[in-house]
DNA sequence: CGATAAATGCAACCAAATTGCAAATCCTTT
DNA sequence: AAAGGATTTGCAATTTGGTTGCATTTATCG
């Protein structure tokens, strides 16, 4: 898969360079699914020295430039992920037992999807489509168990 | 609007009948919106003596029993809502900056979205379309701030 | 290089949600 | 109606994800 490059997505944002945020992007963008600061935090390890306020920080800067998307889950754990030419919106699937978030085919229909929503007054920033249930390894797990 | 009878809905979903289940199954139903657990303290008051674990997991038993649909949002509150015939499962529009939840029209594609997504071997078990922008009110709010 | 603005680290804090356990309540069986 | 066992609740303490205030460090620009 091609990759953003990590100078140039941050110039381009606006954001000043520095190591905790190259530290983040590189996580982010190496990611082959989306992360929460947790993860991030743990990714990093001693490539660099990162406290967990930072990442945070860090996050809701990439956010707020626009050049990552927010996955809010049911237990409170929010995922980011890449929102680039090389990483088009789509829909997630969590699972509610080992809480991992994972990618699904967009199919393309969200544009449809959004079309058909007369959202009132409200000023729509982001859309987030997520599926919720068991993944397989925990569906297997569970009738083990209960059996 | 047409409501459910609360002790025929827990009386088929197989809970036994406690003043607090029906204390907080009656504030849902009666409730024109989603409600998080703090929304349902309040609102019960003094009705009836609740503690908050107790709404908590009154809730998790409604959501297992599939009375309720959970919603959760940005700021790690979770919002239910009654998942009855009266209620079909529709998209929702949360405000970022007074953190209001509302309902929007569900146009129908639920069900053409739903079979357009393959989601690999995982058990899904709700989906939850969630619009996250600036209210009318926030929107009008924040203008007047920065200007 | 030196100044100024921005970003980071640390400690303390906050709010939502969860856990363990004892007390109260529900429901079935006499 | 009473008894007894299972379920539910309340309370206190804890966990967890995330945030805030402030002093220190770092980036950026003249």
């Amino acid at each position: 898969m091609e990759h953003c490059d990590i100078r140039t997505t941050l110039e381009n944002a606006g954001l000043s360079k520095t190591v905790q945020r190259e530290a983040v992007l590189s996580t982010l963008i190496r990611a082959d699914l989306p992360l929460c600061a947790r993860d991030i935090l743990v990714r990093i390890g001693r490539e660099c020295r990162i406290n967990k306020v930072t990442v945070y920080r860090v996050l809701d800067s990439f956010r707020t430039a626009g050049i990552v998307r927010e996955i809010p889950t049911e237990h409170g754990e929010t995922f980011y992920e890449m929102a680039c030419r090389h990483n088009p919106t789509h829909p997630h699937f969590y699972c509610r037992i080992c809480r991992s978030l994972a990618c699904l085919p967009s199919a393309g229909i969200e544009q449809k999807w959004l079309q058909g929503i007369r959202p009132g007054d409200a000023a729509i920033e982001s859309v987030v489509i997520n599926f919720t249930g068991l993944c397989k390894s925990c569906q297997k797990r569970n009738r083990t168990v209960s059996v």
